[in-house]
DNA sequence: ACCATAGTATGGTCTGACCATATTCCCTCA
DNA sequence: TGAGGGAATATGGTCAGACCATACTATGGT
């Protein structure tokens, strides 16, 4: 007798994240759907409540349910869809056991922000939430409204992708990367430099100018983390790196 | 007596996953260190054995430890760094809610595979196992041993740009899109198309051709899942799209 | 020296209880 | 009749303690 697999049992709570996952296949449940109560899923799935509580933190912490304690239509767990916030706890942790260099998150950024500048460029849908970000930007005086405006006119260019996957990649990254935001603003001094950035990206997204915005927005981030990314010049854009011309489009 | 925020008290797990957090953070602890024994860890920080529990489990989902049962030097719980699976989980379940669309996790597997293809061209490191992924690539017969092969072909491109972060992205989007991608190689029938899409891929790298490769793995995805895709040719590469002709270099 | 067995520490699971919170219901009182 | 205020109740959050399956470790007999 041998040639046995190691078998693995499968957990108690590994089923009930199984059961849920065929529940939403099957029923169709999706953002807004509530599941039963933690003691009902126990008694109907024929396991204890600890391990019905231990499924909800995982699905918990991968962003697909939220839980509200108290009674009404309010209470229970209730299926949402938050991958960001999961994202950012994956990376924070990572980077934490030094498994990850913030090189790498640097780089990473700068692909999806590339891209999402490049996407919003070409099939641009809705550009309002863009412009208005900017036009506070330039309103803002202290650099907490900065930032704050700074980080809408990033999450408005993802939006303005239509990926909410690369959206949320983006947003998670950002957010692993604010401490260094915040000191890089303030080694900066002025915000002048990145005002233009600003800018110039908005310029080309506007004129649908897919390269010409990828290259802003390059030249944006390796100004806010200098000397972190492993890429200053790589793919795309010709042997020529004149990417300034385009501030004049749009 | 107005003005309360609400407070949202800290829930016991988390501060559970606060303290080994601080942990890894103070004493350093890395890949490969050991956490004390739930029973100790609840007597420690002066909770129930539960909420240690529920925060393995969240701690577990986001990849960073691994526990055994059992005894001896291997029991317990363990650093480990897998952000893969957790990712993988995360897609698998917000697909699932229908909140992530095949279109766009698609799209960000180009996105990551074009930037992949193009930094190994860029600053390529070791290159032996991609060649050897190739070579087994062209000895295989069956669909299983090419998969296979496939899978590691495109994991050592992956890990020839550098970047763990964007490698696990990677490992996980393939991994969501699996089993399209067995569909696809039934739909065409036989591999000589892929075959040539990958010396194509393979040649630009170990050229150096930055763009090149980002053009051959572009190819090559939007013939895997054709019509899936939003971005049929959007940034890089100018108004020519005539990528054929590089086949000659290298 | 070897092998079988008891001991033990680990995570996995279950039970049942209690707490804090928030809604719902209903009774009292104006 | 209306409004206010408690009681009932359902929810998640927490805890204590028990038992199981597993896998290493020590022990003792051969």
């Amino acid at each position: 007798m041998s040639g046995w697999q190691p078998v693995r049992r499968t957990r108690a709570f590994e089923d009930v994240i199984a059961q849920i996952e065929r529940r939403i296949a099957d029923d169709g449940l999706t953002v807004g759907d509530r599941l039963p109560g933690e003691r009902q899923l126990a008694e109907q799935l024929r396991v204890s409540r600890s391990s019905v509580r231990e499924a909800m933190r995982v699905l918990e912490t991968l962003g697909v349910v939220s839980s509200q304690v108290g009674r009404g239509p309010d209470a229970g767990a209730c299926l949402i869809s938050r991958p960001a916030d999961a994202l950012s706890d994956l990376l924070r942790l990572h980077l934490g056991l030094s498994n990850l260099s913030l090189a790498e998150v640097v780089d990473a950024r700068l692909m999806i922000e590339k891209w999402s500048a490049a996407h919003a460029a070409a099939h641009g849908a809705d550009l309002s939430a863009l412009t208005a970000a900017l036009e506070r930007m330039d309103a803002s005086t202290t650099a907490e409204e900065f930032v704050e405006h700074d980080t809408a006119f990033h999450v408005a260019i993802a939006e303005a992708s239509g990926n909410r996957l690369t959206t949320a990649m983006m947003l998670s990254l950002r957010d692993s990367l604010r401490r260094y935001a915040v000191g890089a603003v303030e080694r900066l001094g002025d915000t002048a430099g990145l005002m233009a950035d600003h800018h110039r990206i908005h310029r080309a997204i506007v004129a649908g100018d897919a390269a010409g915005a990828a290259a802003a927005v390059e030249a944006h981030l390796l100004r806010a983390y200098p000397g972190i990314s492993r890429s200053p010049r790589t793919e795309e854009e010709g042997p020529d790196g004149q990417h300034g011309r385009l501030d004049r489009v749009g």
